[in-house]
DNA sequence: ATGTCTTACGGGAAACGTAAGGATA
DNA sequence: TATCCTTACGTTTCCCGTAAGACAT
């Protein structure tokens, strides 16, 4: 099987229209040898007459209209598509930008989310990406960014945005001793069991998200390990295990037989960032970070 | 707007398979360092980055991957669409034949097209042609052939197949004072007033149609035209005019206000035949016409 | 005679392979 | 070191324009 014949296609399809050597050469930007040669070659190749020319009329093959018919659709759409590529990486894009998120998004995200569709002309696909593995699912390509709890701290990840940090609440059941308190002191999370990540993350991470111990360094339990917080939530309501929860989330999942108390000396210890490969480092990326960067300070100041 | 790259996309293609460039050249039958270049310049062509590729590991960009799943789809149809069409230039045919009829269709031409659709794998389109233009649409192309009344003296038609000759009747109203006759002779006709067909046919056609004269050399007079032949007869039906109609026609439109008389002399002087234009005789016509003659000698040795 | 398509032919670009270079495991 | 992709460079192909030829009006 030899090549496809693209330039003798283009010269038929024109001269197709013109049914005219000259004119179709002067189109082609090409001479009008060049013309027949290309329909010869083509009528050669194919096995049947396409062009029926004396020197004073040219007119289609009724087997040439019908290939004409055929493959100008075929050969329109091939152009087109690799136009649209041409322009879309001029523009440095992807066509569907696919975004994954711990948990649930901010309003200001969607918003973000909402004007870079816009701009970009793109798809953006959703995904949840498992609380206790942030990375693997950007490292493994099977999202082109997420928005994540930081820090980060690897040369493969570039961090594009960072929120503003969040409060941290502690998630205890309705019969924890803890419950009625308004608020608990950071060196007294040594008393309690708190739950941790289980996933790829790796051991930095999770220990900013469960420090090992206090400040003051006093070991904090953890016996117990979920993979989303719902799951987490779920476990605090019946038992003695306690959970650590940035403010945002909390606002978004309320329940009923939780609760959640500030803790002295966690102030603004959470904070959540978009992440991508740096090997793949687009502008498209860089324009969705100076988005969310422009969403959070207008939420900010009108908040 | 430049060209078409079809090698440079067949290889991306193949690469995207295979993610490994040795094996790619050796299925591209080129060598390794042409799947480097063909790539490279497609990668410069599109402008951006489409393959990740160490000395270790091939993989597809994200922007390489959504490349790929749009144009391999596309490619693919156009290299299919060429394909077939030499496919059908070497089993020398076209994908839709439109024949065109005067009047309607014997059965064995129903039972020939029928036999024509499934050998060839062609679509017919059947088109009625003017009574009166028989030649007309054959020679502007507007259908690939048809079957029409005989004779045709034209260098640029060509008679495939000659039906066999039927017998012509007189076609009178029933008021006519040949309507209750058994029979009338041809010279007879000098007495009727012949509906002529209207049109762009020659003469000499018309002249085999409507004859201008009975054999011993009395004129026939023709004061009314028509276009096709059912207004032909709906004339007959109300007026002193008549109308001379081939045998399998009036079977196929017997009416109740109009009588259909034998004419002595005129045996066997109507024949259909299928014609097309000489300068665009194909295996595909040849092949119709057989079956034709095949259908039509089984029609006659079995009725 | 003029406009138009085809054929012949030569120059030059680019398609391609060989071989050397360089990176990775 | 072995594998595998890239780069450099020379060869060959064939792309393409010029010019002459053929044909119809």
């Amino acid at each position: 099987m030899d090549q496809l014949p693209a330039r003798e296609i283009e010269c038929l399809l024109v001269l197709a229209g013109e049914l005219h050597f000259g004119r179709t050469a002067a189109r082609l930007g090409c001479s009008q040898s060049r013309v027949s040669q290309l329909v010869a070659a083509l009528e050669r190749r194919i096995g049947a007459k396409l062009v029926e020319r004396t020197s004073r009329r040219v007119e289609l093959t009724r087997f040439g209209a019908e290939f004409v018919g055929e493959v100008g659709p075929a050969y329109q759409r091939l152009v087109g598509v690799v136009g649209q590529a041409r322009e879309r990486a001029r523009r440095g894009g992807l066509a569907e930008v696919r975004i994954g998120f711990q948990g649930t998004a901010y309003e200001e995200v969607i918003e973000a989310l909402r004007r870079f569709k816009l701009h970009c002309q793109t798809s953006v696909v959703v995904t949840e990406v498992p609380y206790g593995s942030p990375f693997s699912a950007v490292l493994d390509g099977v999202v082109d960014c997420a928005v994540v709890e930081l820090p980060v701290r690897d040369e493969r990840l570039t961090v594009g945005f960072s929120f503003p940090p969040q409060d941290r609440l502690l998630a205890v059941g309705a019969e924890h001793p803890f419950a009625r308190r308004e608020r608990v002191d950071i060196e007294e999370l040594a008393s309690v069991d708190l739950i941790a990540s289980t996933g790829e993350a790796p051991g930095y991470w999770l220990a900013a998200q469960v420090p090992p111990a206090t400040p003051a360094g006093s070991e904090i339990r953890s016996t117990a390990g979920v993979a989303t917080l719902q799951e987490g939530l779920t476990l605090v309501a019946g038992s003695e295990h306690a959970l650590l929860l940035c403010r945002p989330f909390v606002e978004r999942s309320r329940r009923g037989d939780v609760r959640y108390v500030p803790v002295s000396g966690m102030e603004a210890s959470s904070q959540l960032g978009l992440v991508w490969r740096t090997d793949r480092t687009t502008a498209q990326l860089e324009y969705l970070a100076r988005l969310l960067a422009e969403e959070s300070a207008r939420a900010s100041s009108t908040g």
